[in-house]
DNA sequence: TCTTGTATTTGTAACAATTACAAAGATACA
DNA sequence: TGTATCTTTGTAATTGTTACAAATACAAGA
Protein backbone atom coordinates (compact mmCIF):
# COMPACT_ATOMS: atom_id res chain seq x y z
CA UNK A 1 0.00 0.00 0.00
CA UNK A 2 2.31 2.09 0.66
CA UNK A 3 4.08 1.81 -2.49
CA UNK A 4 0.94 3.01 -4.17
CA UNK A 5 1.56 5.82 -2.01
CA UNK A 6 4.71 7.02 -3.67
CA UNK A 7 3.22 6.10 -6.94
CA UNK A 8 0.24 8.74 -6.70
CA UNK A 9 3.04 11.55 -5.86
CA UNK A 10 4.87 10.93 -8.60
CA UNK A 11 1.61 12.08 -10.61
CA UNK A 12 1.33 14.62 -8.21
CA UNK A 13 -2.06 12.89 -6.71
CA UNK A 14 -3.05 13.88 -3.10
CA UNK A 15 -3.57 10.44 -1.63
CA UNK A 16 -6.15 8.95 0.52
CA UNK A 17 -7.18 6.05 1.92
CA UNK A 18 -9.14 5.02 -1.75
CA UNK A 19 -7.22 6.82 -3.79
CA UNK A 20 -4.47 4.58 -2.21
CA UNK A 21 -6.50 1.46 -2.37
CA UNK A 22 -7.44 1.68 -6.09
CA UNK A 23 -4.27 2.79 -7.47
CA UNK A 24 -2.77 -0.26 -5.43
CA UNK A 25 -5.24 -2.80 -6.89
CA UNK A 26 -4.39 -1.57 -10.45
CA UNK A 27 -1.25 -2.40 -9.88
CA UNK A 28 -1.46 -5.47 -8.62
CA UNK A 29 -4.17 -6.85 -10.81
CA UNK A 30 -3.18 -5.79 -14.30
CA UNK A 31 -6.84 -7.14 -15.97
CA UNK A 32 -7.65 -3.61 -17.11
CA UNK A 33 -10.54 -4.16 -14.35
CA UNK A 34 -13.45 -1.98 -15.51
CA UNK A 35 -14.71 0.08 -12.51
CA UNK A 36 -17.29 -2.60 -10.88
CA UNK A 37 -14.64 -5.01 -10.84
CA UNK A 38 -12.65 -2.45 -8.66
CA UNK A 39 -15.44 -1.73 -6.74
CA UNK A 40 -16.30 -5.41 -6.46
CA UNK A 41 -12.66 -6.27 -5.27
CA UNK A 42 -12.29 -3.67 -2.86
CA UNK A 43 -15.44 -2.93 -1.62
CA UNK A 44 -15.12 -6.55 1.08
CA UNK A 45 -11.74 -4.93 2.44
CA UNK A 46 -13.43 -1.20 2.22
CA UNK A 47 -17.41 -1.58 3.21
CA UNK A 48 -18.02 1.91 3.19
CA UNK A 49 -16.36 2.62 -0.46
CA UNK A 50 -18.44 3.84 -2.81
CA UNK A 51 -18.95 3.36 -6.25
CA UNK A 52 -19.08 7.08 -6.92
CA UNK A 53 -15.74 7.11 -5.59
CA UNK A 54 -14.15 4.68 -7.59
CA UNK A 55 -15.41 6.83 -10.51
CA UNK A 56 -14.05 9.82 -9.33
CA UNK A 57 -11.15 8.30 -8.17
CA UNK A 58 -10.08 6.86 -11.71
CA UNK A 59 -11.25 10.60 -13.58
CA UNK A 60 -8.21 11.75 -11.86
CA UNK A 61 -6.03 8.84 -12.19
CA UNK A 62 -6.85 9.92 -16.00
CA UNK A 63 -6.24 13.38 -15.66
CA UNK A 64 -3.42 13.12 -14.13
CA UNK A 65 -1.88 10.56 -16.84
CA UNK A 66 -1.52 7.87 -14.27
CA UNK A 67 -3.86 5.57 -15.64
CA UNK A 68 -4.94 5.10 -19.50
CA UNK A 69 -8.62 4.94 -20.21
CA UNK A 70 -9.29 2.27 -22.89
CA UNK A 71 -12.25 2.33 -25.47
CA UNK A 72 -12.13 -0.76 -26.75
CA UNK A 73 -14.37 -1.90 -24.72
CA UNK A 74 -18.05 -0.31 -25.89
CA UNK A 75 -19.81 -1.84 -22.58
CA UNK A 76 -17.36 -0.52 -20.01
CA UNK A 77 -14.56 1.83 -19.58
CA UNK A 78 -11.46 -0.03 -18.59
CA UNK A 79 -8.42 0.88 -17.23
CA UNK A 80 -4.57 0.60 -17.84
CA UNK A 81 -2.15 1.57 -15.30
CA UNK A 82 0.48 0.86 -18.34
CA UNK A 83 0.97 3.61 -19.91
CA UNK A 84 3.53 2.63 -22.19
CA UNK A 85 2.80 2.20 -25.93
CA UNK A 86 1.27 -1.12 -26.21
CA UNK A 87 -1.80 -2.32 -27.82
CA UNK A 88 -4.74 -4.64 -26.67
CA UNK A 89 -6.49 -7.03 -27.53
CA UNK A 90 -10.32 -8.02 -26.43
CA UNK A 91 -12.01 -11.51 -26.79
CA UNK A 92 -15.44 -11.62 -27.98
CA UNK A 93 -16.23 -14.36 -26.28
CA UNK A 94 -15.20 -13.64 -22.61
CA UNK A 95 -14.71 -10.07 -22.69
CA UNK A 96 -10.55 -10.29 -21.36
CA UNK A 97 -8.31 -7.74 -22.49
CA UNK A 98 -4.94 -8.89 -23.08
CA UNK A 99 -2.29 -6.40 -23.25
CA UNK A 100 -0.10 -6.80 -26.81
CA UNK A 101 3.32 -5.65 -26.55
CA UNK A 102 6.10 -5.65 -29.15
CA UNK A 103 4.78 -3.93 -31.77
CA UNK A 104 6.73 -1.93 -33.55
CA UNK A 105 7.03 1.73 -31.89
CA UNK A 106 6.82 3.11 -35.41
CA UNK A 107 3.23 1.90 -35.03
CA UNK A 108 2.53 4.18 -32.45
CA UNK A 109 3.10 7.06 -33.94
CA UNK A 110 1.22 10.01 -34.33
CA UNK A 111 0.40 10.59 -38.64
CA UNK A 112 1.13 13.83 -39.51
CA UNK A 113 -1.96 15.41 -40.30
CA UNK A 114 -2.00 19.48 -40.66
CA UNK A 115 -5.55 19.61 -39.10
CA UNK A 116 -6.14 17.30 -36.38
CA UNK A 117 -3.87 17.99 -32.96
CA UNK A 118 -4.00 14.21 -31.82
CA UNK A 119 -2.12 13.78 -28.36
CA UNK A 120 -3.33 9.85 -28.23
CA UNK A 121 -3.02 6.59 -30.00
CA UNK A 122 -4.86 3.56 -29.31
CA UNK A 123 -4.45 -0.05 -31.33
CA UNK A 124 -7.21 -2.78 -30.46
CA UNK A 125 -7.59 -5.63 -31.78
CA UNK A 126 -10.95 -8.28 -31.53
CA UNK A 127 -11.02 -12.00 -31.67
CA UNK A 128 -11.26 -14.99 -29.36
CA UNK A 129 -8.66 -15.73 -26.97
CA UNK A 130 -6.86 -19.25 -26.27
CA UNK A 131 -9.54 -20.48 -23.39
CA UNK A 132 -12.79 -19.30 -26.03
CA UNK A 133 -11.53 -20.75 -29.64
CA UNK A 134 -12.82 -23.89 -28.85
CA UNK A 135 -16.60 -22.12 -28.33
CA UNK B 1 -32.76 4.46 -52.57
CA UNK B 2 -32.50 2.27 -55.02
CA UNK B 3 -28.81 2.14 -54.53
CA UNK B 4 -29.07 0.95 -51.31
CA UNK B 5 -31.30 -2.01 -52.12
CA UNK B 6 -28.62 -3.30 -54.53
CA UNK B 7 -26.30 -2.37 -51.82
CA UNK B 8 -28.00 -4.98 -49.11
CA UNK B 9 -28.45 -7.47 -51.87
CA UNK B 10 -24.34 -7.85 -52.38
CA UNK B 11 -24.49 -8.86 -48.17
CA UNK B 12 -27.14 -10.96 -48.82
CA UNK B 13 -29.60 -8.95 -46.50
CA UNK B 14 -32.82 -9.01 -47.73
CA UNK B 15 -33.94 -5.05 -48.02
CA UNK B 16 -36.87 -3.20 -46.21
CA UNK B 17 -37.95 -0.22 -46.57
CA UNK B 18 -36.52 0.90 -43.13
CA UNK B 19 -33.42 -1.52 -43.70
CA UNK B 20 -32.79 0.27 -47.33
CA UNK B 21 -33.54 3.52 -45.27
CA UNK B 22 -30.94 3.07 -43.33
CA UNK B 23 -28.26 2.12 -45.64
CA UNK B 24 -28.97 5.18 -47.90
CA UNK B 25 -28.61 6.76 -44.58
CA UNK B 26 -24.64 5.39 -44.04
CA UNK B 27 -23.51 5.31 -47.60
CA UNK B 28 -24.66 9.21 -47.94
CA UNK B 29 -23.77 10.62 -45.01
CA UNK B 30 -20.18 9.11 -44.16
CA UNK B 31 -20.00 10.52 -40.24
CA UNK B 32 -19.57 7.79 -38.85
CA UNK B 33 -23.43 8.28 -37.01
CA UNK B 34 -24.59 7.01 -33.89
CA UNK B 35 -27.52 5.39 -33.09
CA UNK B 36 -29.75 8.40 -32.44
CA UNK B 37 -28.27 10.32 -35.61
CA UNK B 38 -29.41 8.08 -37.87
CA UNK B 39 -32.69 7.89 -36.21
CA UNK B 40 -32.91 11.60 -35.49
CA UNK B 41 -32.24 11.53 -39.62
CA UNK B 42 -34.75 9.26 -40.69
CA UNK B 43 -37.54 9.79 -38.48
CA UNK B 44 -38.77 12.87 -39.95
CA UNK B 45 -39.87 11.49 -43.32
CA UNK B 46 -40.45 7.95 -41.74
CA UNK B 47 -42.49 8.86 -38.43
CA UNK B 48 -43.21 4.92 -37.36
CA UNK B 49 -39.72 4.06 -37.60
CA UNK B 50 -38.46 2.72 -34.23
CA UNK B 51 -35.53 3.40 -32.49
CA UNK B 52 -35.68 -0.84 -31.67
CA UNK B 53 -35.45 -1.05 -35.82
CA UNK B 54 -32.90 0.87 -36.18
CA UNK B 55 -30.75 -0.93 -33.62
CA UNK B 56 -31.63 -3.95 -35.11
CA UNK B 57 -30.50 -3.24 -38.37
CA UNK B 58 -27.45 -2.32 -38.00
CA UNK B 59 -26.68 -5.15 -35.88
CA UNK B 60 -27.47 -7.04 -39.10
CA UNK B 61 -25.28 -5.07 -41.46
CA UNK B 62 -22.21 -5.35 -38.48
CA UNK B 63 -23.12 -9.51 -38.29
CA UNK B 64 -23.32 -9.59 -42.57
CA UNK B 65 -20.32 -7.57 -42.82
CA UNK B 66 -21.72 -4.54 -44.61
CA UNK B 67 -21.29 -2.21 -41.93
CA UNK B 68 -18.48 -1.75 -38.79
CA UNK B 69 -18.89 -1.19 -35.52
CA UNK B 70 -16.36 0.93 -34.18
CA UNK B 71 -15.61 1.00 -30.52
CA UNK B 72 -13.58 4.55 -31.10
CA UNK B 73 -16.48 6.17 -28.74
CA UNK B 74 -17.10 5.42 -25.06
CA UNK B 75 -20.69 6.67 -25.26
CA UNK B 76 -22.21 5.00 -28.04
CA UNK B 77 -21.89 2.78 -30.37
CA UNK B 78 -20.59 4.38 -34.36
CA UNK B 79 -21.28 2.95 -37.29
CA UNK B 80 -19.24 3.15 -40.80
CA UNK B 81 -20.09 1.98 -44.07
CA UNK B 82 -16.02 1.93 -45.56
CA UNK B 83 -15.12 -1.23 -44.25
CA UNK B 84 -11.72 -1.21 -45.42
CA UNK B 85 -8.27 -0.68 -44.01
CA UNK B 86 -8.57 2.62 -42.31
CA UNK B 87 -8.08 4.43 -39.07
CA UNK B 88 -10.15 7.12 -37.02
CA UNK B 89 -9.64 10.29 -34.96
CA UNK B 90 -12.15 11.46 -32.56
CA UNK B 91 -11.95 14.74 -31.01
CA UNK B 92 -12.22 14.88 -27.80
CA UNK B 93 -13.91 18.55 -27.60
CA UNK B 94 -17.16 17.86 -30.13
CA UNK B 95 -17.29 14.34 -30.40
CA UNK B 96 -17.01 14.41 -34.40
CA UNK B 97 -15.06 10.92 -35.95
CA UNK B 98 -12.98 11.09 -38.74
CA UNK B 99 -11.08 9.08 -40.76
CA UNK B 100 -7.80 8.66 -41.20
CA UNK B 101 -6.53 7.19 -44.75
CA UNK B 102 -3.44 6.44 -45.60
CA UNK B 103 -1.99 4.36 -43.19
CA UNK B 104 1.10 1.49 -44.42
CA UNK B 105 -1.34 -1.25 -45.27
CA UNK B 106 1.37 -3.37 -42.92
CA UNK B 107 0.03 -1.49 -40.01
CA UNK B 108 -3.66 -2.88 -40.11
CA UNK B 109 -1.82 -6.73 -40.23
CA UNK B 110 -2.74 -8.82 -37.31
CA UNK B 111 0.29 -10.04 -35.23
CA UNK B 112 1.39 -13.38 -34.71
CA UNK B 113 0.29 -14.38 -31.87
CA UNK B 114 -0.38 -18.06 -31.51
CA UNK B 115 -2.82 -18.17 -28.77
CA UNK B 116 -5.21 -15.61 -30.06
CA UNK B 117 -7.76 -15.96 -32.81
CA UNK B 118 -7.18 -11.99 -34.00
CA UNK B 119 -10.12 -11.41 -36.72
CA UNK B 120 -10.20 -7.30 -36.50
CA UNK B 121 -8.30 -4.69 -35.82
CA UNK B 122 -9.48 -0.96 -34.58
CA UNK B 123 -6.70 2.04 -34.88
CA UNK B 124 -7.90 4.85 -33.16
CA UNK B 125 -6.39 8.79 -32.98
CA UNK B 126 -8.02 11.22 -30.08
CA UNK B 127 -7.16 14.92 -29.86
CA UNK B 128 -8.75 18.11 -31.05
CA UNK B 129 -9.83 18.58 -34.15
CA UNK B 130 -9.33 22.00 -36.27
CA UNK B 131 -12.14 23.70 -35.60
CA UNK B 132 -11.71 22.78 -31.64
CA UNK B 133 -8.58 23.30 -31.28
CA UNK B 134 -9.05 26.86 -29.64
CA UNK B 135 -10.47 25.66 -26.85
C1' DT C 1 -57.31 -13.80 -54.36
C1' DC C 2 -57.16 -15.92 -49.84
C1' DT C 3 -54.57 -18.32 -46.34
C1' DT C 4 -50.98 -19.41 -43.68
C1' DG C 5 -46.37 -19.36 -42.01
C1' DT C 6 -42.32 -16.54 -41.46
C1' DA C 7 -39.74 -12.36 -41.08
C1' DT C 8 -39.74 -7.62 -39.69
C1' DT C 9 -41.10 -3.72 -37.18
C1' DT C 10 -42.83 -1.43 -33.34
C1' DG C 11 -43.42 0.23 -28.52
C1' DT C 12 -42.78 -0.48 -23.90
C1' DA C 13 -40.40 -1.96 -20.12
C1' DA C 14 -36.18 -3.56 -18.05
C1' DC C 15 -31.38 -3.07 -17.45
C1' DA C 16 -26.78 -1.27 -16.92
C1' DA C 17 -23.21 2.26 -16.96
C1' DT C 18 -22.40 6.75 -15.94
C1' DT C 19 -23.15 11.43 -14.17
C1' DA C 20 -25.08 15.14 -11.16
C1' DC C 21 -25.45 16.79 -6.90
C1' DA C 22 -25.84 17.81 -2.12
C1' DA C 23 -24.74 16.27 2.47
C1' DA C 24 -21.32 14.21 5.47
C1' DG C 25 -16.71 13.43 6.68
C1' DA C 26 -11.67 14.11 6.62
C1' DT C 27 -7.65 17.08 6.35
C1' DA C 28 -4.62 20.97 6.80
C1' DC C 29 -3.33 24.85 8.72
C1' DA C 30 -3.96 29.46 10.93
C1' DT D 1 -9.91 24.97 18.32
C1' DG D 2 -11.93 26.89 14.36
C1' DT D 3 -12.40 27.35 9.66
C1' DA D 4 -11.82 26.67 4.86
C1' DT D 5 -11.01 23.24 1.53
C1' DC D 6 -10.86 18.73 -0.34
C1' DT D 7 -12.68 14.10 -0.54
C1' DT D 8 -16.06 10.72 0.02
C1' DT D 9 -20.59 9.05 0.16
C1' DG D 10 -25.36 7.86 -1.24
C1' DT D 11 -29.17 8.85 -3.89
C1' DA D 12 -31.45 10.21 -7.85
C1' DA D 13 -31.35 11.31 -12.65
C1' DT D 14 -29.79 10.41 -17.18
C1' DT D 15 -28.48 7.85 -21.10
C1' DG D 16 -27.52 3.99 -24.18
C1' DT D 17 -28.79 -0.56 -24.97
C1' DT D 18 -31.42 -4.91 -24.70
C1' DA D 19 -35.51 -8.01 -23.97
C1' DC D 20 -39.75 -9.13 -25.35
C1' DA D 21 -44.38 -9.56 -26.96
C1' DA D 22 -47.81 -7.66 -30.00
C1' DA D 23 -48.69 -5.77 -34.53
C1' DT D 24 -47.60 -5.53 -39.23
C1' DA D 25 -45.66 -6.77 -43.68
C1' DC D 26 -44.23 -10.26 -46.90
C1' DA D 27 -43.96 -14.46 -49.68
C1' DA D 28 -45.61 -18.69 -51.46
C1' DG D 29 -48.92 -22.13 -52.15
C1' DA D 30 -53.83 -23.45 -52.55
Amino acid sequence: MYESHQYLRQFSIKPSVQRSAVMNFLLKNRIHPTIDEIYLALSPSMPTLSKTTVYNTLDLFVERGAVRALAIDERNARYDVDVSAHAHFMCRSCGTVHDIFGLKTQMFQIPETTKLNIDAVEISYFGKCEKCSGN
